[in-house]
DNA sequence: GTCATATATTCGCCTTGACAAATATATCAT
DNA sequence: ATGATATATTTGTCAAGGCGAATATATGAC
């Protein structure tokens, strides 16, 4: 999507595992659906497993996969703990974060879950 | 990568489902080099598995995978099977790939795999 | 038919990672 | 300090899938 390749294609990845590396944090559904949400900025914990509808827990341990992924990161605001997609400096990876997000769009779970999302900010 | 959302975007894959076997069939360092080399073109499992230096087994066995997941067929042409890249009819699907295929050219691994399938071809 | 070559599959063995349930930790209010 | 709430981690269990080694299958030459 961004502009990468100008001149002669240099490698910019040293290996391929850490391709495989973010393909395996993208290879479960309910860290998809985490991913589509965080889309349009941070959200909590609370309001991730709410419009998720999945156990607190289970919210919990994906989110600490996608972080020792480098994909999210964490703001602690008080009790809450804010998550947000990692900006991705490598423009190949964040390709390829941005065609996953892209297909995610078009998945009728993520429209739900933003839905769901709504609901759960306004009841705050 | 493609053009895609032209009007609204409706949503196009049923659920996470599909994604997320695409992206299993991607964690995984032999398939992403098996895909990069299959990027140009069909080749045979013998320039496959020697482009690799991995055991012929190990080979098929990804390659069986990739069939299942829909992202490889292949083609029987006397003694060899020559596999090549299934086309996409799923756009977002497509561009998912297409990424992935993006970053792999941007790889040590895979520029060497070429280095080597070039040889590998012409001592036919 | 036999033999050689190319490809695929099976069999143990092992690691990763999913889940539910329970427990631990952290922060704030009191 | 206690208690309440938010988040994280541990425990036990299970299935998927990786590998090497061996075996099975398919095709063509003879």
């Amino acid at each position: 999507m961004t502009s990468c390749c100008s001149s002669k294609p240099a490698p910019k990845i040293k290996d391929l595992d850490a391709l495989t590396k973010v393909y395996a944090s993208l290879a479960d559904p309910t860290r998809l659906r985490i991913l589509a949400l965080l889309r349009d900025g941070e959200i909590c914990v609370c309001h991730l497993h709410a419009s998720l509808d999945v156990p607190q827990p289970t919210a919990s341990r994906h989110l600490a996969y996608l972080r020792k992924a480098g994909l999210v990161d964490a703001r602690r605001q008080g009790i809450w703990m804010h998550y947000h997609l990692t900006p991705q400096d490598n423009p190949v990876v964040a390709a390829v974060v941005a065609a996953s997000l892209h297909a995610l769009s078009h998945t009728e779970a993520s429209v739900k879950d933003e839905r769901r999302l709504q609901v759960a900010r306004k009841a705050s």
